[in-house]
RNA sequence: GCUCCCUUCGUCUAGCGGUCUAGGACGUCGCCCUCUCACGGCGAAAACAGGGGUUCGAGUCCCCUAGGGAGCGCCA
């Protein structure tokens, strides 16, 4: 009987959720899914002068609104220090670690003349069979792993494969610092350890630190979990997504108007594939997801392809979801979004919602939605813009008058009625449709394009449409 | 400096020794559809980093070089 699987994901709280953590997390949460696991989330909170609530926030908030569930209450790992520092005392007791009394000039100095020298910067383990009696009074001890002097340690990572490293590189590191608090290093362990957790999914800047602590895992006799070190995501240069590159929470994705289930999908096929797959509903990823289809290279974040997704899922989710995707943007837009949203009372949500089979044809983000949706917040007189004037010339408005008197007589209004009438004049004065067609548009919209143009008479009705006509002609 | 990882069209990738004159997607460029813009359809240009091996045969295995990335803290 195999355990059921159990993954975390474990973001420090020292700013937001960047797009790479996003992944991180995805990939943890379609892993549990897809093998009826759990996923566990953990905030690593050890550093309290980086660690802010307001991070702690910002990363729950965007894992819910990417629809990424965790089970149970996130786990503060600050809030468990005193287990770790127990089991950092246990292995000294068992021998397997050790005080040292090293003050932070000491080791700074053993850096310096390390770097002098041309070696790498390493503890030189003088403390590490020390007698405790040969302690300085008054010095507060770290806790150093015993690690092995020589031979290799190994990683079977499940999409990096084997990796050595010589145990000669990795020195005694502090597992629990000298004020008794425990380093990341050694929290890890002992929370994924006591948390159960059977797989550690996680960016590949963890790889090194992997052997480090499958020494820990040594000392204290534990399983190592089955590990997955995915390669990190670059920006659009190549080089790592940091915040200088413009790196971006995912509350951004939120504003710039991209949809969770885009987002989703665009995140998994970085780094990730299923043959020639491309677009892959939440429900086929989970249960195509797999560890064995990560790549190993890093790949590089392309606005133009989220975008093109986000357009194919703008397209194919429903009028009255769209509906309300627009009102959840528009509280994070700042003010224009404030005003728009004040305008949308039950009439206008209804027009929109009837406007939104043409306008969710030709938008790629949210914002684009709302941006084709202007013509219906807006009063008369309309703005227009500089190419919706030019479309009002002589010849516009002329058309706009004749047209007048003849949509005024219909005796029931909608696209086909009116599409009936434009036509017929069309025809009569000889003119190409879009001759007609386009003024016809700049004058109920005040711009040159839209959605097509009858469907806008029937969204706007008779009273408005036949005002805004008036308006331009 | 040391250790580890990576390298197929501009980008994401398929490829797990012969089916590769290298496939798909985004983007780009044509054409078609058309009341605008989109959508959609059709088509085009576009890649195995370089060099050595191994093998009857290498994008696929090994080595080297170059380039990129990560890690080397009493940060996480």
């Amino acid at each position: 009987m195999t355990k059921p699987v159990v993954t975390r994901f474990a973001p420090s709280p020292t700013g937001f959720l960047h797009i790479g953590g996003a992944r991180t997390a995805l990939f943890n949460w379609l892993y549990a899914r897809r093998t009826g696991g759990t996923m566990l989330l953990r905030i690593e909170d050890t550093d309290r002068e980086r660690s802010t609530q307001a991070a702690v926030d910002a990363i729950l908030d965007g894992l819910t609104w990417l629809g990424l569930t965790w089970e149970g209450e996130a786990i503060s790992q600050f809030q468990r220090a005193e287990r770790h520092a127990e089991v950092a005392r246990g292995l000294v007791e068992a021998g397997k670690a050790y005080y040292c009394y090293c003050t932070p000039q000491e080791l700074e100095a053993m850096r310096e003349s390390a770097k002098a020298e041309g070696r790498p910067p390493r503890y030189d383990g003088r403390w590490r069979d020390r007698d405790p009696s040969e302690a300085p009074a008054g010095v507060k001890p770290a806790i150093r792993i015993k690690a092995p002097l020589d031979g290799e340690t190994a990683i079977d990572d499940q999409v990096q494969g084997r990796v050595v490293f010589p145990n000669k590189d990795l020195d005694d590191f502090i597992i629990l610092r000298s004020d008794g608090t425990p380093t990341y290093m050694h929290a890890v362990v002992v929370d994924d350890h006591d948390m159960g957790v059977t797989h550690i999914i996680r960016g590949d800047d963890h790889l090194t630190n992997a052997a480090r602590q499958a020494i820990i895992y040594g000392a204290l006799g534990w399983d190592i979990p089955v590990m997955a070190h995915i390669p990190l995501i670059h920006g659009p240069d190549g080089a790592k997504l940091s915040k200088r590159h413009g790196a971006l929470g995912v509350d951004a994705y939120r504003a710039m108007g991209y949809l969770p289930a885009a987002l989703r999908n665009y995140l998994v096929r970085l780094g990730w594939a299923h043959g020639d797959a491309e677009i892959l509903s939440t429900d086929e990823m989970i249960e195509l997801f797999d560890l064995a289809g990560i790549g190993r290279s890093p790949s590089r974040f392309d606005f133009a392809k989220l975008e093109n997704l986000n357009g194919h899922y703008i397209r194919s989710t429903p009028d009255a979801e769209l509906v309300r995707h627009v009102e959840t943007v528009l509280d994070h837009i700042g003010p224009t979004g404030a005003d728009l949203k004040a305008k949308l009372d039950e009439a206008m949500r209804a027009k929109l919602l009837a406007a939104m089979p043409g306008l969710k044809e030709r938008a790629k983000t949210v914002l684009e939605l709302i941006d084709g949706a202007q013509f219906l917040f807006a009063a008369r007189p309309l703005p227009v813009d500089e190419r919706a004037a030019a479309l009002l010339d002589e010849t516009g408005r002329s058309a706009l008058g004749a047209l007048l008197p003849r949509l005024d007589a219909l005796p029931d209004w909608s696209a086909a009625s009116t599409e009936a009438v434009v036509r017929a004049y069309a025809e009569e004065a000889g003119l190409k449709l879009g001759k007609v067609a386009q003024p016809l548009r700049a004058a109920l919209t005040g711009r040159s394009t839209s959605p097509p143009v009858f469907d806008v008479l029937a969204v706007l009705g008779r009273d408005e449409s036949l005002a805004r006509i008036r308006d331009a002609a």
